[in-house]
DNA sequence: CACGCATGTCTTGGGGAGAA
DNA sequence: TTCTCCCCAAGACATGCGTG
């Protein structure tokens, strides 16, 4: 996986944060998933959830990566991330990472903010991804959107009913819920909606569902297709993206220097496609 | 409890943009 | 033009959750 995947803010315990120091001295070895308590404000966690979101993995937003969180911060663009989709490329004119050394704003400044705007029309899975609920990854993600249509609806509703949904288990189920539970956690989700985030399944989604109930993993680089394209292609399509290859797994798509899931696809018996043969999957009806 | 799979971490290498 | 920094893409693998 990328670097830049991963809820990689989740395991942070930075010596910026009066908190987490306290938390390093009380460290055992017995400790696991250690967290800061102080998760607004400690700057260390703000700034991995900033480059979190900013990933593939959540709202893909171009030049939002660990440097750019960093200033953002430092430069007191941003308290929290409540407050990204409102920043404006006047805001930018204040931090050097945004401008050249004469103090205009640099190329960088403007594909941030195109992107902040782009990034405002991502389907909804991506948003839940975006906001770095515990155990919430893309697959979780994918499934409460699919199930709900709506952050609104998520929201509010029981650990029973998320837990109802398929790939969502009770620990997530009531991870989501203590979520929503924090007021400062609703008021991202609202400052987000006002600057214009999109918080609703949208209807590109609803393609036919010709891939539904299939497990598919894609190794290697595929010509027309990045990896989180072909993802998106199939998860479109009723199907889901697996990382790793199993018995259950419905084909392996294999693109330019596969990796070992090809081997492990052999093994197991599993349906090898080329990319033109996951072209044609991807437009055959059912 | 075992298995399948998602998540999280680490690593390597390539490309683009700005600085020197 | 070259160098450096940063972002991006992808594989491997360990860990742990969800399910039957």
């Amino acid at each position: 996986m990328s670097a830049r995947s991963g809820s990689e803010h989740a395991f942070v315990m930075p010596s910026d944060c009066p908190e987490c120091g306290s938390l390093l001295r009380q460290m055992s070895d017995g400790d696991v998933d250690l967290r800061c308590p102080n998760s607004r404000s400690c700057p260390a966690q703000l700034r991995e959830r900033l480059y979190y979101l900013g990933s593939r993995a959540a709202l893909d937003i171009d030049v939002l990566g660990y440097e750019a969180a960093q200033a953002l911060l430092v430069d007191g663009l941003l308290t929290d991330e409540s407050e990204l989709f409102s920043l404006t490329l006047q805001d930018l004119t204040s931090s050097a990472f945004f401008t050249k050394k004469d103090g205009s704003l640099s190329a960088i400044a403007e594909r941030f903010i195109a992107a902040l705007e782009d990034a405002k029309s991502r389907p909804l899975w991506r948003v839940i991804v975006a906001l770095s609920i515990r155990h919430v990854g893309p697959t979780a993600a994918q499934a409460l959107a699919t199930r709900f249509g709506s952050l609104e609806k998520i929201s509010t509703a029981s650990v029973v009913e998320l837990a109802d949904v398929d790939g969502v288990g009770s620990i997530i189920a009531e991870s989501v819920v203590e979520w929503f539970e924090e007021e400062w956690h609703r008021n991202i989700v609202k400052k987000w909606a006002i600057a214009g985030v999109l918080m609703e399944q949208g209807e590109e989604e609803l393609l036919p569902q010709t891939l539904a109930g299939m497990s598919i993993v894609v190794t290697g680089s595929l010509a027309h297709f990045n990896r989180d394209e072909a993802t998106a292609a199939i998860v479109a399509r009723g199907g889901k993206a697996s990382g790793s290859v199993s018995k259950k797994t419905a084909y392996v798509v294999v693109g330019e220097a596969p990796g070992s899931k090809y081997d492990k696809a052999i093994e197991l018996g599993v349906p090898v496609l080329d990319e033109a043969g996951f072209e044609r999957l991807l437009t055959e009806e059912k």
